[in-house]
DNA sequence: CGTGTAAGGAATTCTGACACG
DNA sequence: CGTGTAAGGAATTCTGACACG
């Protein structure tokens, strides 16, 4: 729990290298609360190969049309896609069916 | 062989920060091929986890008085620093009670 | 040989904002 | 809501060179 993988070294152009992503969406997905880099002395972000990975995640969740809110319950809860989409889906019931009109 | 340790995405700032070394000096010790960073398409140096270690072993030396060419050597051949200088001494040795005259 | 520094330019990153939808 | 973009400034990085020793 705090190898290379966890240390806090790369920049954001790195970061879109790596990723694909914008640097304009990645900013926005720590503005959401679904990534948080550190800084350096001088403001410049920084991320972890973990923080790389978080965000090839949301890429897919975002492409499937997952909203940043969503996304941030799951990586809190740890759950995976169909896990939530399970628990949407019966939301969605039980407003249907249990909701007193 | 191909973990985060040797991804090359780490900028010269970052390496400074982590090694204490001037750019000025990482940018020497890659010039005289003790380190091998690789660059972003736009020229930007990028380096691993492992050449941030190999660059703390480099600091180690020069300040033991090792001149570069010979942790050159030394990074090549894989030997510590009590191997190399078992090498220097007897290398001096020899120079002096062989050498004719 | 190894390292500092000033020089000038190019590329990077940052923030706050406006736009669209 | 999520993302693009233009804006202006500040910090970063690069190269080639001069300095000292």
């Amino acid at each position: 729990m705090h190898s290379y993988k966890d240390k806090k070294v790369i920049t954001i152009g790195i970061v879109h290298e790596l990723t694909g992503l914008s640097e304009r969406k990645i900013r926005y997905y720590e503005e959401r609360g679904l990534i948080f880099p550190e800084r350096t002395r001088r403001g410049t972000r920084k991320y972890s190969f973990t923080d790389i990975e978080i965000l090839m995640k949301i890429a897919d969740k975002r492409e499937e049309g997952v909203q940043t809110n969503e996304i941030k319950q799951d990586i809190h809860n740890k759950k995976n896609n169909i896990d939530v989409r399970k628990e949407m889906l019966r939301g969605q019931l039980n407003a249907h069916f249990k909701r007193p009109h």
